[in-house]
DNA sequence: AATGAATGAGAGTTCATTCAT
DNA sequence: CATGAATGAACTCTCATTCAT
């Protein structure tokens, strides 16, 4: 029972100790009290840092998708061609296969929520989704935002069906053909 | 004999009834009590025709899949070119987006329900997706499976994103580019 | 586990059944777990018969108010002078004085709560306890209000302190005194 | 011994302070932490001048009993008949109705928590009651007991029944009343 | 002396399932 | 066959109290 130095320090590691039992077991399987078991605390301290279990899982999804962007910024570097770019984005995601896949089962689960339909918090995930996606369609120099939509609905399918074990389906291949056909799609227009 | 053609009929019945509310409610949300005040029976009625819950729900999901291609071969006509059949594909999904979103987001609740991990219910659900895909690629003459994937993969992940508030994605769009993209693609192939 | 037959009799028995739990402890002190315990059923029966706490202690209220006023009217006699009538209600009070006390505790503590200043309960409550006493002046033969609540005034002040321990007042000397000024009082004004 | 001074002084402030909080909220409805964020020191803080929640709230009861005897007997002035004085009374705690409401309140929640039948408690508060009531009897000037009890029972009863909503009962009517029925009766008995 | 983080038992309530009728 | 009353474990959340700092 050590006095905690950092509320907001201490906070942000109880949301990354609770990460992986929410992937595992998904929002509404998981009880407060595994969660509060798992992560070595009580009820009543979990309590203490976050108003309710919506309130966790809320601030958890954010921290996630943040340290997402940063990831991947940090480890994409910038290679000169779009073909290369958009293969670099799915060898991203395939590397953090495990990590992508059980955020977005929880983003799935979130935004399934019907309680939540008029607290504005589908809103606030939504943005957070839009950003995320913004800054990636940045890196990749896409502004056609039918394409950037392509590009990214082709990515969260796949991430999907995986995700439920059509374990078959390849990042690197999907990348090369999306890569690929959008360099001839964009080569032809231009 | 005839007994029973009638149970199975009933069933049936009781099944096709119960769509309304999984849909509208989702699987974990809704209770065996008001799907059966509902439907207009007890629960015990239900019990009687369902081991469970959740075999109720994995038979609605099988009825449901083969109500789906069913529907789709019989109103897709039967199109000349590619691109043509991916749209027929993409109008399709948008005409019924309603109806295929709730059904997406009952497959997704099915797949994360992890208490089923051991129980072979989740190779069964994955078995009746391969089958509708493999159908439907059939219908569109592809061969090549990861074309075949890079199809379902954009449908999925665009079914997803509009469920979850993107609604400025439109299917024809994405349809179109998708067709015309393969059609480049397999033109410079062969 | 035998079937009940008939629902409402059967809410009957069990509110019954609760009054001396929530008597005894107060209905905040009380659990469902312990009344369900005590009745003998599980919550989930008690549940199945209440919508909730609140809802099972409102029908309690109404329940014992009814039967006050239907004993006394049937204990009561009808006296022929106002000090006799005053002193018959007196004593009713007096003899009952342990159920009565224990059910004014309860309608304090029901007025106590805040949770429900807003939802028409304590509405319903005021009504139900101005029923009883326009009954009440009826028998006595009371019109004039403030006479009325002077008794009543008397009455509910009475069995408050002796409830709490001041059990050396007596009713019949109360009883009598206030019968006797009422009686110089009102035969002074006639 | 200066400290202890201090301490009994900061003690008190912190009494007064809770007071309102109690008031407003009720004993069991309002929590330590409450408390403690509206009077603006830590729970531990509490907890170092009062060794409970049960003790803190007897304290407070006995300080406002105190302050209220004082209030009255300086603002009541000392009119020669009985009839004025019992005025005076009703007259008191009607200009203080929301106060002393407040207290009355507090008082029957008290009394009504079993927690504490074995404890002294309830003999403790008895007695503040009583001493209470002896030394405003002696004011009006009234050495029967059963006429005190009797004075009592009826501000009591009326009290309570203003608290929980029969806001048309007068104080000045009841008080004229009483007033008047003991003249009559005192004035006949010598 | 003062703080507030930590505790954990216990509150009201829900719900898939069973089984006497 | 059909019913719905009954179960009880498990849920989220609360709060008086303790104690390391």
């Amino acid at each position: 029972m050590p006095k905690i130095v950092d509320r907001d320090k201490y906070r942000q590691e109880l949301l990354m100790k609770s990460f992986d039992l929410f992937a595992q077991k998904g929002y509404s399987s998981i009880t407060m009290r595994q969660l509060a078991q798992e992560i070595g605390v009580s009820t009543g301290t979990l309590y203490h840092y976050f108003p309710s279990k919506e309130a966790l899982f809320l601030q958890l999804s954010a921290e996630l998708e943040r340290q997402n962007v940063m990831n991947f910024l940090a480890e994409a570097g910038n290679p000169p061609t779009l073909k290369e770019r958009i293969e670099s984005l799915f060898q991203f995601v395939a590397k953090h296969e495990d990590h992508i896949g059980k955020q977005t089962l929880l983003w799935i689960e979130f935004n399934q929520h019907q309680d939540w339909s008029n607290s504005g918090i589908k809103e606030k995930l939504q943005e957070l989704d839009e950003q995320t996606i913004s800054e990636l369609a940045k890196y990749m120099q896409i502004t056609d935002r039918a394409i950037v939509d392509f590009v990214f609905n082709l990515l969260y399918g796949l991430i999907l069906r995986r995700l439920f074990g059509e374990e078959t389906i390849s990042y690197s291949q999907q990348g090369a053909l999306v890569g690929k056909m959008l360099a001839h799609h964009l080569g032809e227009d231009t």
